[in-house]
RNA sequence: GCGCCCGUAGCUCAACGGAUAGAGCACUUGACUACGGAUCAAGAGGUUACAAGUUCGAAUCUUGUCGGGCGCACCA
């Protein structure tokens, strides 16, 4: 029994003192079932008398005494008391709780998923950065915790596109021309350019591919170094992130919204909502209108669009190719846009509460051995994504910043993480899945065919059994509060426990028969116990892009 | 000055408004002639920055104070 068939027995179970007389409020249709921090107080409990209590105008222990009445007597339900201020606390007997195994294995790679976002169509934007350097710790996090995020929402039932808007437009791509023009030219790099190795190495391709370049005159010059070096530097973007098994749907260029008109009809369509007019020469977007500080400039007075354009007809063309909801990740560096895009979309006529929605992440904070490591892109110091993967691997790297919430500031010690992989939650994880996999790889070789095999799950009885059940039936919850609040750390955390309550199982569980023992109802109900907890693992570890070994 | 985020164990961090605030690392001590010891068990470590308020109940919500990060362009 899951913690949700759970709800729908106690939701029963007050419909029934309503029936009766005892209780004159409506039913509520979500009651709240929770795993109790202390075992000894039950598998679950409910503080649904609390919340009546008030309402119904009956002191919560004698609504919680109605209620532990009422439930004691449904079925799958050993024992229910009541506890504290009101809490009941419940108790399953052993077959229901086993039972949940069957449905785990059954259900497979479709166990945790849900329904909660099911016809939501959302369009995931993250990184989003220059290409005019590799990508660096910044964009990691969002790169592992966006592609989380995107996987989570996919898994409540939403449609999710994952998409990538590559700042290809504007006076940052001209220095970084200039910077690799230079640098193949055996010149300083300009002082405002970019200063990293990684300007010298593309030089070098470059010119290595295309000697008469540097023939050119060098206006026509400057152009070709920028384009060259933009369309090398986006593949080895784009590389790296498929190598960290985050993949885009959609690579989006800024420059091709300008060239395809949608700038054009963007500001169109504001001005068809009317918040668009003109004062010195420039046209201005009224954000102030809906909560934004200060109102926006669409068309410089020199008649230049500004970036600020780029990110309403952005905006509006996602609309328009049919996302309901446009989901930003952004750095804590950005948190200024957060109004401003909001109003955006109430500025083309759309809901700002429903249509669009702005996450900020704060910046990874970066240490060697306690020592700060200053990042600086032009400086050419800094911590590439590659370096991050080469050092500590893709699983060990995406797992470390997806445990986390992406809401609070992370200090990430290089020296912890690339020499202490073995400490690296993943790998407890992950060495929890090979172990299951390593018992259900020695079962078959013992020619134990447990799936065809009756399974008894009132052979489920030992505590360390009951705790290891509880643990996987929250998996379904536990998902879908990772997508309702864009928090797949949960996932990860949730993992975590999993993988203890495992551990402890095994520990005190002998699943196998030894050498000359006869193979028992025990044996089998626990290698559905086993093959169930793989499945979980396995789901979750999916959902954050970590692969699940059967061997380490 | 204004705004956003954050203050929880020595360190890095958890905790739908729920019961005795939890993990990992580090420290102390135990457990393999058993399916993977990358494991398990036990110990120690806290005025949840501070102060009021809201209620059956606050680390969580409100307000204020202090401390830290980041941002406040006709830049991109």
């Amino acid at each position: 029994m899951t913690p949700e068939e759970l709800a729908v027995v106690v939701r029963g179970a007050l419909a029934e003192l309503a029936a009766r007389g005892d209780l004159f409020v409506a039913v509520p249709d979500d009651v709240h079932i929770e795993r109790p921090r202390n075992r000894d107080h039950g598998d679950y409990a409910t503080n649904a008398a609390l919340t009546l209590a008030k309402q119904a105008g009956i002191p919560p222990r004698e609504l919680a005494t109605a209620l532990a009445e009422a439930l004691t007597a449904c079925k799958g339900i050993e024992s229910a008391e009541i506890a504290g201020p009101g809490f009941v606390n419940i108790r399953l007997d052993d077959a229901a709780q086993g039972e949940l195994a069957r449905g785990i294995v059954t259900a497979g790679v479709a166990f945790g998923t849900g329904t909660a976002l099911a016809g939501r169509t959302v369009n995931v934007e993250f990184i989003s950065a220059n290409p005019t350097g590799p990508l660096h710790l910044g964009h990691t996090r969002w790169a592992a915790v966006g592609d989380a995020i995107a996987r989570v929402l996919a898994a409540a039932g939403a449609t999710v596109a994952k998409e990538f808007y590559i700042n290809d437009r504007g006076v940052q791509m001209d220095k970084f021309g200039a910077s690799v023009m230079a640098a193949a030219h055996g010149k300083p790099v300009p002082e405002d350019g970019y200063h990293g190795g990684y300007i010298l190495d593309l030089a070098a391709e470059i010119t290595a591919a295309e000697p008469a370049i540097l023939q050119l005159p060098e206006e026509e010059q400057l152009i070709a170094f920028r384009e060259a070096a933009y369309g090398l530097q986006l593949r080895q973007q784009q590389s790296v992130l498929r190598i960290f098994h985050t993949e885009f749907d959609v690579w989006y260029s800024e420059r091709s919204l300008h060239d395809s008109g949608a700038v054009v009809k963007g500001l169109d369509k504001l001005r068809g909502q009317g918040h668009v007019f003109e004062l010195d020469g420039a046209t201005w977007l009224r954000t102030t209108d809906f909560g934004d500080d200060k109102d926006r400039v669409l068309i410089k007075a020199d008649g230049e669009y500004t970036y600020f354009a780029s990110d309403t007809a952005y905006y509006v063309d996602k609309r328009d190719r049919g996302f309901d909801l446009c989901v930003y990740l952004l750095g804590a560096d950005h948190h200024g846009y957060v109004n401003r895009l909001r109003a955006v979309a109430a500025c083309a006529g759309d809901d700002m509460d429903n249509n669009v929605e702005v996450l900020i992440g704060q910046l990874v904070k970066i240490v060697r051995g306690g020592e700060e490591v200053k990042l600086s892109k032009r400086a050419g110091n800094i911590v590439t994504l590659e370096d991050l993967v080469d050092e500590v691997g893709v699983d060990a790297a995406r797992y470390s910043l997806i445990r986390y919430p992406a809401d609070s500031p992370l200090t990430l010690d290089l020296e912890v993480i690339t020499q202490r992989t073995s400490d690296n939650p993943v790998f407890y994880v992950q060495y929890a899945h090979a172990r299951v996999c390593s018992v259900l790889r020695n079962a078959e070789e013992l020619g134990i065919d447990w799936r065809s095999a009756n399974f008894d799950p009132s052979q489920l009885s030992h505590p360390r059994e009951g705790e290891l059940l509880g643990a996987l039936g929250q998996f379904p919850r536990v998902v879908a509060s990772a997508a309702e609040l864009r928090e797949p750390h949960r996932v990860a955390r949730y993992l975590e426990d999993t993988a203890t309550a495992y551990h402890r199982f095994y520990d005190a569980c002998r699943v196998l028969p030894r050498g000359d023992e006869q193979l028992e109802p025990e044996h089998i109900a626990r290698l559905w116990l086993c093959a169930a907890t793989r499945q979980v693992i396995f789901n979750g570890l999916t959902m954050l892009g970590v692969s699940a070994p059967e061997r380490m």
